[in-house]
DNA sequence: GCAGTAAACGAACGTTCGTGCTATTTTGCC
DNA sequence: GGCAAAATAGCACGAACGTTCGTTTACTGC
C-alpha cells in the first residue's frame, strides 16, 4: 500500500516538529503544508489530532529504541552494557536525532499536568524507559559488576535526570560542554559502586590522595 | 492604582495556569474566563499575548525566588547553605508551589526548541539560576568546606539535573518518593566531596567496610 | 460634585485550529 | 486495460485564537 509510506513520511516530520514545537504546538495545517500534502488528506491518516499525536509517540520509541536503546544491547550485559546505554543517550543527543533535542523528555514535560490518552501513553513510554534503565543495573548487580547494595531504583533514578539535565543545558543554554558534563557525572558515579568483576576497562584502583580514607568524587580532572 | 492590583491576581493565575498548560497553552481567553473578566478587559494589561508570557516569567521569577531561594540565604554561607538551596528545591515542590511542578523546568523544556524574546527570558533566568548554583558551591569552597578540586559548574549542573529527574518523576509518574531519591542523591553527592571543616551536622567519618578503600555510594542504607 | 483619567466591557475582526463532507485522482489487481 | 478500492484534494463548518475598536463604568483629584 502507498498509504503506509505516506504515513511513514508524515509521522517522521511529525516526531521532527513535534520534538521542537511540542505535541500541543504540532499542528495539522503546518504539517500538511510542510510535507505540500492538503490538510484533509493528511488528516484522513489518523481521523483526529489526538491518534496523530499517539501515532507520533510511537513512531519516535520506535526511532528511539532503534537509536539508542538497541545498539547497546549488542554489548556484553553487566557493566559494559549500563554504561553502554548510557553512552548510547548521551550521543543520540549529541548527534541531534530529534532536531529538538529529546522528545521523549519535551513530550514529558510538555504532558506532566495535563490528563487524557496522550499523557497516558508518555508515561508508559517513560515507565518503560526507567524500567529498562533498573533491569540493566539489576543485571550488572547480577552479573557480580555493581555492589550489591546498589538500589537499581535509585541508580535509575540518578541516571536518567542527568539525561534531562543534559539535554536541557544542550538545547536552551546552547551548551554542548553539558553532554560532557553527564558523561563525566554517569562514569564516577558508577565507577563508585563497581566492583573488581566488572568487565570492560579495568577499574582504576582507588589512587593514593591525601587523605585516602575519603574517596573523591571532585569534578576536575586529577592534576 | 487598581490596574496594579488586578494586573497581579492576573499573573497570580496565569503563573498557576502556565505551570500545568505550558505559555503556549496559557490563553487569554480562558485566562479572562478563569477570573470571570473579558477578554478585552485583561488584555489590555499587556498589549500582546508575548507581553503576558514575559510578564508571567517574571512573575514566576519573583515567586520562585520567594518561595526556594531567599529563605535559603538565611542559613550561613558555606556548605550549609547549599544543602539549605537544594532542601528549598525540593521542598518547593513537594509543597506544590506551582500546582504543575516547577514552572522553570516545564518553560524550559517548552521553550528550548523555538526563538524569539520568550524563549530568551526564560533562558537568562536559567541561567541565573544555575550561576546561583554555582556561586553557592564556590562559598562553600571558599569556606573550605568543599573539597577544592570541586567543579562549580560540574556540581551545579548534576544538582540541577536531580532537581529536573525529581520534578519529572513526582509530575508525570506520580512518584513523589523521587523527591526523597534526589534528597539522598544530593545528599550522598555532597557529602563525597565536603570536608572535616565543613560546619552544619558532622561528616561521618568513613565506615570501615569490607573493602574500605573504596569509597561507597550504594543507594541503600547500611544495613 | 464634577471633570478627567483609568479600567473594564462587549462586539467584531481576520486567522487558524480540528473536523466533517464530497469529488477526483492514483494505485494495485484480474 | 478496465475497475474497484484506496488515497488525496477541495471546500466548508464551527469554535477558538490573538487583537482592535468604540463605549461604558469606576475611580481620583480638584
Amino acid at each position: 500500500m502507498k498509504g503506509d509510506r505516506t504515513r511513514q513520511s508524515i509521522l517522521y516530520r511529525a516526531v521532527d516538529l513535534a520534538s521542537t514545537d511540542g505535541l500541543e504546538g504540532l499542528t495539522i495545517g503546518r504539517l500538511a503544508d510542510d510535507l505540500k500534502m492538503s490538510k484533509s488528506g493528511l488528516f484522513a491518516h489518523f481521523g483526529s489530532k489526538e491518534e496523530l499525536q499517539l501515532a507520533t509517540i510511537k513512531a519516535a520509541k520506535q526511532r528511539f529504541i532503534d537509536e539508542v536503546f538497541r545498539p547497546a544491547l549488542n554489548v556484553e550485559r553487566g557493566y559494559p552494557r549500563l554504561m553502554a546505554i548510557c553512552k548510547s543517550w548521551i550521543d543520540y543527543v549529541r548527534r541531534g536525532v530529534f532536531p529538538g533535542g529529546c522528545f521523549f523528555a519535551a513530550a514529558s514535560f510538555e504532558f506532566d499536568g495535563r490528563s487524557g490518552p496522550v499523557r497516558d501513553v508518555i508515561g508508559t513510554a517513560m515507565d518503560e524507559w526507567i524500567d529498562a534503565l533498573e533491569k540493566a543495573v539489576q543485571m550488572a548487580k547480577d552479573e557480580g559488576h555493581l555492589d550489591s547494595r546498589v538500589d537499581p531504583a535509585q541508580l535509575a533514578f540518578e541516571l536518567n535526570s542527568l539525561f534531562f539535565g543534559a539535554n536541557f543545558a544542550c538545547q536552551l543554554r546552547n551548551d554542548p560542554r553539558s553532554l560532557d558534563r553527564a558523561e563525566k557525572a554517569i562514569e564516577t558515579r558508577l565507577e563508585s559502586v563497581r566492583t573488581r568483576r566488572a568487565g570492560g576497562s579495568p577499574a582504576v584502583p582507588p589512587p593514593a590522595r591525601r587523605r585516602p580514607s575519603r574517596r573523591s568524587r571532585a569534578g576536575e580532572p586529577p592534576a
